[in-house]
DNA sequence: AAGGTGGACTCAGAAATGTCGAG
DNA sequence: GCTCGACATTTCTGAGTCCACCT
């Protein structure tokens, strides 16, 4: 039995309580709170009219002044998050602008005046016109249901059916706008740039513990139509305004609390120093809240990253241990304990997710190890020359397809036929096992051990295994990068990271195939040029001859070397065009590792790692020697 | 005491935006 | 030096995990 729906109304009760705890949880702290004020402020308006050059200047200088060494002080006691925490709120979405009135929506045809809340939420449906979003009949019953709602009453009774609603003037509308916008000049778009900078400055940052910390996203979400990933059940609905009404800001008690817009109050405001977020609201989708919290360069988030890869590091102590008894559980009399064993092998070998059960007809329907279906899974006892294959196909998290066919252990195999007799294709693969009995049990193991840890676990060790294997120390930077791009495109393979085919993919493969045609030419005229150099040499023995020579014996040299890059870029470039990298170097990967390799073999950390990494690895960049091991 | 539930946090790819080098 | 497009980076916000607490 799946879940029930979720988003009940809350008890006053519990709630009331648990605000009392949180109270009590936190005196100590606010006692000992230092009421250190801003102390820096640095002057960053006199910076904003210089140019480029300088600005970058000033950027580098930062860069390396006055970096938080957090990672160099005593940790907080369990549970405290900050002592001091001073922000200015959330930065709220522009208001709606109305249409001009030469811009039209059309009812059977003819045109039709809406009302401004109605218009609003035309132009949200509008935009997405082009995309394949509003072809679907879920997104449009959806939208349609919600709109409706929002309409006065006459308009209701106008406004029956939505194939019968034209946007396409609206929707040209919003395309020449932002055409316009690219069409700007220079100095406008120096402007328009110049006010978001400020924008930044201002709702941007706040202050933890006499710090200047820079926020993730400092703005609430602009009001538009949901669009869940996959197949939502959602899609299409209403996404509703945040007002501050709707916003609880958590702060210091002795900060400068933030002021509400004019005419407005906080739904709340809180000063609990047990959670790191500085302001939420509930979304009314799936009605769950949403957080303003610290960007990764943080404190707060770096220091848990930090941890994340120390548990990790304590797995692989003890995963071998682990190893041993769930092999060991496969053959348990206990049919829960077989189960919890083959769940927690696939999640050890295939890095599969945990997989938590979802309410049906809430989201998109995903499954992970634990929620995985009979459907999802076939058994091939010889495939393709295999004994023992394992096919999977199913939609994981984001609604990307997992597809492996895997050879597994006999007794894996049949554990799995036991499992999938007598049931349906909809059942549960795994019906005596979830995600808290599994944690459960992980815990037992080790401390802080859970399922996700895995993951990050042997994301970390293949990185650190592949570049091992792959390196070579002979080859130059570039040759060393692509090693490590394999090393990185293993682990994304493992964790099934994938992207769409960039759009240009095929063009630009051909693009860079004409530029190695057009190098090796270029290598070959070169070769053949220096020939005649030396020819000459050889005639003349002159030392002009002879300077000649060496010219074009360097000439040769570098188009050779820029030929070789350029095939490397190929390769490269065709083994990633499905596979994202991104996501496991910034999540999966402990960036000790990359930065030992890059010490190890010379190779310059802005190579692999672009500022705003920089910025969130940082504390690893400033511990990790080229001895750190994993 | 097992299971449900809310809260807080990490992780995810698409889309928007910025940049940089070739022509 | 300028423009344009490919590629890189940043932003956005949805989708997971996991745990404490409650019944």
């Amino acid at each position: 039995p799946r879940k029930e729906k979720r988003g009940k109304i809350k008890e006053k009760k519990s709630k009331e309580e648990k605000k009392e705890k949180r109270k009590k949880n936190k005196k100590k702290s606010d006692e000992e709170e230092t009421p250190q004020k801003t102390q820096k402020r640095k002057s960053k308006e006199g910076e904003e009219n210089n140019n480029n050059k300088k600005a970058k200047k000033e950027d580098k200088k930062e860069e390396t002044e006055n970096k938080w060494k957090w990672w160099e002080e005593e940790k907080k006691e369990d549970g405290v998050k900050w002592t001091q925490l001073e922000h200015r709120g959330p930065y709220f979405a522009p208001l709606y602008e109305p249409l001009p009135d030469d811009v039209q929506f059309y009812y059977d045809g003819k045109p039709l005046k809406l009302s401004l809340a109605t218009e609003e939420i035309a132009t949200f449906y509008a935009k997405m016109l082009d995309h394949e979003y509003t072809t679907k009949e879920i997104f449009q019953n959806n939208f349609f249901n919600d709109w409706r709602k929002e309409m006065t009453s006459k308009e209701q009774k106008i406004i029956k059916d939505l194939d019968k609603c034209d946007f396409r003037e609206i929707h040209k509308y919003f395309v020449d706008k932002s055409e316009a916008r690219k069409a700007l000049s220079k100095e406008e778009k120096q402007k328009l740039k110049e006010e978001s900078d400020k924008i930044q400055e201002e709702y941007g940052y706040c202050i933890l513990d006499g710090h200047r910390e820079k926020i993730g996203n400092f703005k609430t979400e602009p009001p538009g139509l949901f669009r869940g990933r996959g197949d939502h059940p959602k899609m299409g609905m209403l996404k509703k305004r945040i007002m501050p009404e709707d916003v609880v800001i958590n702060c210091s008690k002795d900060s400068k609390i933030p002021e509400p817009p004019e005419g407005h109050k906080w739904k709340e405001v809180r000063f609990d120093n047990t959670v790191t977020w500085l302001a939420s609201w509930t979304e009314n989708i799936q009605n769950t809240l949403k957080y303003i919290m610290l960007n990764p360069s943080s404190k707060l988030k770096g220091e848990k990253d930090w941890q994340k890869y120390e548990v990790a590091r304590r797995l692989k102590d003890v995963v071998h241990k682990i190893r041993a008894q769930y092999r060991a559980d496969w053959k348990s009399k206990e049919m829960k304990k077989r189960q919890r064993a083959v769940a927690l092998y696939f999640i050890d070998k295939l890095a599969l997710r945990a997989g938590n059960e979802k309410e049906e007809g809430e989201t998109a329907d995903t499954v992970g190890c634990c929620s995985l279906r009979v459907e999802h899974i076939k058994l091939h006892p010889n495939l393709d020359g295999q004994e023992h294959v394992v096919e999977f196909d199913f939609l994981g998290k984001d609604s990307i397809r997992y597809y492996n066919k895997v050879s597994v252990e006999k007794m894996v195999f049949k554990n799995l036929q036991l499992f999938m007799k007598n049931k349906n294709p909809a059942d549960d693969l795994f019906d005596r096992l979830n995600t808290s009995i599994l944690n459960r049990h992980l815990q037992s193991l080790m401390d802080g051990l859970s399922a996700k840890v895995f993951r990050t676990y042997n994301a970390s060790i293949t990185l650190q295994e592949q570049l091992k294997a792959l390196t070579n120390s002979e080859d130059n930077v570039a040759g060393k990068l692509l090693s490590y791009n394999r090393a990185n495109r293993a682990v994304a393979i493992l964790c099934n990271h994938q992207r769409s085919t960039p759009k240009t993919f095929e063009k630009s493969m051909q693009n860079l195939q004409i530029k190695i045609d057009a190098k090796k030419q270029q290598v070959e005229e070169a070769q053949q040029e220096l020939k005649k150099a030396e020819d000459e040499f050889e005639d003349t023995k002159d030392a002009k001859a002879e300077a000649n020579v060496e010219k074009k014996k360097k000439l040769l040299k570098r188009l050779e070397e820029q030929l070789a890059k350029l095939n490397v870029q190929a390769t490269d470039k065709e083994e990633n065009k499905q596979i994202a990298l991104g996501t496991s170097k910034l999540n999966y990967l402990d960036p000790r590792i990359s930065i030992a390799w890059c010490k190890k073999f010379g190779v310059p950390i802005e190579k692999i790692y672009n500022k705003t990494q920089r910025e969130k690895f940082a504390w690893a960049i400033d511990m990790a020697d080229e001895d750190f091991e994993f």
